[in-house]
RNA sequence: GCGGAAGUGGCGAAACUGGCAUACGCGCCAGGUUUAGGUCCUGGUGCCUUCGGGCGUGCGGGUUCGAGUCCCGCCUUCCGCACCA
């Protein structure tokens, strides 16, 4: 074998990529590009080392989308940039003694620098960080806009702890009572908070999903919609025996209000507290909330354990009928849902029901359904005649509580509600390294929000700060720092000391891209009007509720300031499975772990990034111990080949070339376009390697290289190529005698005279079994098609004298015979 | 417990509106060319078979001329939520 037939893909790689540092193919930025646009948005890393086999996963089939809508002229935004602020810097930063900062610009470097190895078609003009003060400066001016608006507000709660992490946590980052990021228990704890008002956009997050459905994977919508968690119900007032002001409860069953026959409230609620105090009940309730406290959430999660309580000494009233009932505390009850207060319906709510015979509580059936609770122990939720219930008895449950709706609201006593799962987005976190909160506490003025024109308020350096986690943000001991005077009265005042969650980073980011240095707005509109919203979305589904939903959060917020013209960021999402390792998740403890420079070095860029492609769908996990590199090595050496086999001149016509080739190569064209289109990029791969089959055997024993058909084949190759394959496929198209870059080199128009087969296989059915196969042309006429098939030896062998009963017709591909 | 998705060769996986099940690849087997080779090329490869054929898409039913695909009931696996009143 001479030297230029081997396929040497280090050599290839060191060929091309100064080529293409010098042609920038992927530059979006040019004003007066006529190409349409398109904008192709990769989820952003976070820059916690080097890029691993998720980031190669994820890029490799981003890339694939980006560069097929190029080939296909369009001008493809394409950016990447780093998601900065963050734990993981810190915490290295505390064990190795250096600043945050430089170890995330050194891993920044790192990543940036292995992108362009593996090829990424990133438009390099566009890159953020959002560690950046020129970044984060906007998180400080949206905050402040929400501010403003009254959608950041600051409150005191019972809020998720995490004890590693000593800092405060959303809900969204509770996972089964772990922290997400470290997997330690959360406890709770009383915390004045900083929170943004998602929950003021709970219905137009539900109902604008009617624009994502189809473009978004279903489970991902089905996920944000239990989150959110919208109820329709009711709120019912109780009057409390010795107290001025009634209590309300929510319900979703306001029609057995007639079967309430005790009261909950939740014990660590501060109605709770209130309606213990001076009681009898007084002692044994704060012991009991001791108890409830010393509760990590695992245990309270536990929804097996049995239910405790205490009796509070005092009664409610019903207010449909009077009746006087016992109120207690229990955590199995909710502070934060509702009102914190329920009235518990023990016939039919099987909560209530487990409660009741704990402690010996009355349980009164007022929907008739199946067997009695109290024999049986399970509550009966399903629908049924209303009996003890005055006006609702004989009415059905949609009848029952469209009537006491009527009743409540006649005597003010009671009214529809709506309720939400969704809470509020708390979003301070008690560390370093994250975007300052601008806001300034003065004992005089209280919050006084930091002037715009002082933004960004920049983070003091992290030299000579103890960083170490204690509960409170570092920040607060960087005095110099966090004493200022009051922007309002001049006084001596203090900067809030606590930093945003990082998911304020990444709620807006898709934004910046238009011009990540705009030093005069966050982003400007006239440029997010061409570009966004983003077209096609791609990253992992852990980002499913969390970022997905905040940002969705952003837009509408930015929607109704006027900033943008759409309410949805991102019209079409797609969701990269992961990269395991026999079955379970990479990880260096499990010893599992296959490194992606390790891979790159041993079989190429192409051949990882086409093992990526070809492995399954897109959204299913790559099983790394399954796939074979290897062979999409010599797959690629097979393709490559290929280009030093053809004979014919660059632009020779192919029309006078071979038929047959030359449908194999528009029908291989056509179907990778669909396929890709539709996310079946595998799919995609086989069509380009049965097309290398078919143009192997042309070249060898068919029409031979000097086809002019085989020029195009092998054209069609490496720009179908180059989509997942690119150092390969420029490679190819060099040797093809073209100027670089095949990136650029434009999608082949397919013939649709090429794609219709001059013969179809017809296959001939005696009882639903394939007895024969004919060639007939695709165009043959029922009754032409139904003597054929009648004909056929086989057929006739099939039938004997049975005689025929029916016969299905269906050119030209099938005929089905049913025998007596 | 509630909600959702998925079960196809030894393996990763194909199959548009019901119409040739297993494309493409990995692995394996045989042969060939080189031979230092893990290179390259060709062919074979669902199971059973008395070589006629029979059986095959988790299991059991159903609809249909015809079901991997549609309907009903199970089983298994994975994912999400988890005392949300």
């Amino acid at each position: 074998m001479t030297d230029d037939a081997r396929y040497d893909i280090t050599a290839i790689q060191e060929r091309w990529l100064p080529v293409w540092d010098e042609l920038a193919p992927f530059r979006s930025g040019r004003p007066d590009d006529p190409r349409p646009k398109k904008y192709v948005l990769d989820m952003f890393p976070y820059p916690s080392g080097d890029l691993h086999m998720g980031h190669a996963e994820a890029y490799a089939l981003g890339d694939v989308i980006a560069r097929y809508w190029v080939q296909r002229g369009f001008n493809v935004m394409h950016p990447i940039g780093w998601d900065a602020f963050g734990l993981p810097a810190e915490n290295a930063a505390i064990k190795r003694g250096e600043s945050p900062a430089l170890w995330t610009y050194d891993n920044i470097a790192q990543q940036k620098s292995s992108m362009r190895r593996y090829a990424c078609s990133f438009d390099w003009d566009r890159v953020l960080n959002t560690c950046d003060p020129e970044y984060y400066k906007w998180n400080q001016w949206f905050f402040l806009q929400m501010y403003e608006r009254g959608l950041a507000y600051r409150k005191d709660s019972n809020v998720n702890w995490c004890p590693e992490c000593q800092t405060v946590l959303a809900n969204e980052q509770v996972v089964a009572g772990l922290c997400e990021r470290c997997d330690t228990q959360v406890t709770k704890k009383k915390l004045t908070q900083w929170y943004l008002r998602i929950t003021d956009y709970a219905d137009r997050l539900l109902d604008d999903m009617a624009q994502l459905e189809g473009q978004w994977p279903e489970k991902v919508l089905l996920m944000q919609r239990n989150w959110i968690g919208r109820s329709t119900g009711a709120e019912v007032e109780f009057v409390i025996e010795g107290r001025d002001a009634p209590v309300t409860v929510y319900t979703t069953r306001p029609d057995t209000l007639y079967g309430a026959t005790f009261f909950v409230v939740a014990a660590d609620s501060d109605l709770a507290m209130e309606l213990a105090m001076g009681t009898p009940a007084e002692a044994e309730f704060l012991a009991y909330l001791d108890t409830v406290k010393q509760t990590s959430e695992m245990d309270r999660l536990d929804n097996s354990r049995d239910k405790t309580g205490v009796f509070l000494q005092r009664y409610a009233i019903n207010p449909v009928n009077g009746e006087r009932i016992p109120v207690w505390a229990s955590d199995y009850v909710l502070a934060d849902y509702g009102t914190g207060a329920i009235m518990a319906v023990p016939a039919h709510d099987q909560r209530d029901l487990d409660f009741a015979r704990t402690f010996d509580l009355p349980v009164r059936v007022v929907v008739e359904a199946g067997e009695d609770p109290l024999v049986s122990g399970i509550a009966t939720a399903d629908d049924g005649p209303h009996v003890n219930s005055g006006p609702l008895d004989g009415l059905d449950k949609a009848a029952a509580i469209a009537r006491i709706l009527e009743v409540l609201q006649e005597r003010g006593t009671g009214r529809p509600s709506v309720n939400y799962r969704l809470r509020d987005w708390l979003i301070s976190r008690q560390r370093y390294w994250g975007t300052p909160i601008p806001i300034i506490h003065c004992p005089a003025c209280g919050e006084v929000p930091v002037p715009l024109d002082q933004l960004p308020v920049e983070l003091p350096p992290a030299e000579g700060l103890d960083l170490k986690p204690k509960g409170a943000s570092p920040l607060g001991a960087a005095v110099a720092w966090a004493s200022v005077p009051c922007p309002t009265c001049g006084g001596p005042a203090t900067r809030d000391p606590d930093t945003m969650d990082t998911f304020v980073d990444s709620s807006w980011y898709y934004l910046r891209y238009v011009d990540p240095h705009d030093a005069t707005t966050a982003f400007d509109p006239a440029k997010v009007r061409e570009w966004l919203p983003v077209d096609q979305y791609v990253g992992g589904v852990t980002h499913a509720i969390l970022h997905l939903l905040y940002s969705r959060f952003f837009t509408k917020v930015l929607y109704d300031m006027g900033l943008v013209d759409f309410t949805e960021p991102f019209t079409r999402l797609l969701n990269q499975g992961m990269v395991v390792m026999n079955g379970s998740a990479m990880s260096k403890s499990r010893g599992n772990l296959v490194r992606l420079s390790d891979e790159l070095s041993e079989h190429g860029v192409d051949a990882v990034r086409l093992t990526m492609v070809f492995a399954g769908p897109p959204e299913d996990d790559v099983d790394w111990a399954d796939v074979s590199p290897a062979g999409s090595h010599k797959f690629l050496a097979r393709a490559w080949r290929l280009s030093g086999d053809v004979t014919s001149p660059v632009g020779v016509d192919p029309r006078t070339g071979d038929h047959a080739l030359r449908q194999a190569t528009h029908r291989a064209l056509h179907d990778a376009s669909l396929a890709v289109e539709t996310f079946r990029f595998n799919v995609a791969v086989a069509r380009i390697m049965e097309l290398v089959n078919v143009t192997r055997k042309a070249i060898d024993s068919g029409c031979g290289p000097a086809d002019p058909a085989v020029r195009e084949a092998v054209e069609a190759i490496a720009i179908m190529l180059s989509l997942s394959a690119p150092y390969t496929a420029e490679d190819m198209w060099s040797r093809l005698g073209h100027q670089p870059s095949v990136a650029l080199a434009g999608w082949p128009e397919v013939d649709p005279a090429l794609l219709v087969q001059d013969t179809v296989t017809c296959v001939v059915q005696v009882a639903g079994k394939v007895k024969d196969r004919l060639d007939v042309s695709p165009d043959i006429s029922e009754d032409a098609l139904r003597e054929l098939a009648l004909a056929s030896d086989a057929v006739v062998r099939a039938i004997g004298d049975a005689g025929v009963k029916v016969v299905i017709v269906r050119p030209p591909k099938l005929v089905n015979i049913v025998p007596n």
